[in-house]
DNA sequence: TAGAAACATAACGTGAACGTCATATTTTGA
DNA sequence: TCAAAATATGACGTTCACGTTATGTTTCTA
């Protein structure tokens, strides 16, 4: 199939299967000469594979890193390995963020009561 | 003064002076013809109170919509009172990242249990 | 009155994942 | 066979606050 077909089929824009290309994620589409790229199902398989990772949080980069185990280990373990110990670094990466905008949201909340003293004091009533 | 000792004391460097020119945030310095900028002491002022805004998480441009009110209420009062409420929209969307947070790290959670629970199931032992 | 120091201005780079033209070529359908 | 549809390729835009060259001009100092 042509890259119309590809990208329809796989719900992404031609953009984002040429941007894959381009970042070597995806192999581009075999030709002939200097005509159109042709894909198989196979493209399809990873690029759904590839959303699949998308919405569990994963980078395009950490995508990259594990996408060919999912098509060169036939028990799927490795893979899933992988994806395991980058889930439990955004988990950890998560819990610190939430742990600085914590700390921030308490500046703040000293920040306006320090503003809202002052106000009081200047305009008392 | 000249631009250097202008960045020098309020310890920025020239190209932050510059741009906070470009983006309309500080009046270019005077100058004779085609020759060097000259500032005052004014702008050290300004500088100093950007920093200062800055330090309590206001962007370049929220800055810009209260620094003049600074420099034009003798009373101080409604600079503050715009300064506050913009910590009161910060706080409200710290918050409100942090509960996203704490949803993103749940499903993560419930993500890395599932994937755990695989492989056990394939890797007995 | 040079050479040195300071300054002015322009322009690219940073980060992520594409969106959005613009232009040129290839393939398809009638 | 010729126009229309699809595709290829390139390049700029998006967010923020500057950092970092690069090149040319002005001012200062010995």
């Amino acid at each position: 199939m042509r890259i119309g077909d590809l990208a329809e089929r796989a719900e992404v824009t031609q953009r984002t299967v040429r941007y894959y290309e381009s970042i070597g994620l995806l192999a581009p589409g075999k030709r002939e000469g200097h005509g159109h790229h042709y894909y198989t199902e196979d493209t399809l398989a990873r690029l759904r594979k590839i959303d699949q990772l998308k919405r569990l949080g994963l980078s395009l980069e950490e995508i990259g890193e594990v996408i060919d185990l999912y098509f060169t280990d036939p028990s799927g373990i490795q893979p899933k390995q992988k994806v395991l110990a980058i889930l439990r670094k955004h988990l950890r990466e998560a819990e610190s963020k939430i742990g600085e905008l914590q700390q921030f949201r308490s500046e703040l909340q000293a920040n306006i009561e320090r503003f809202e003293h002052f106000l009081n004091e200047a305009q008392p009533q």
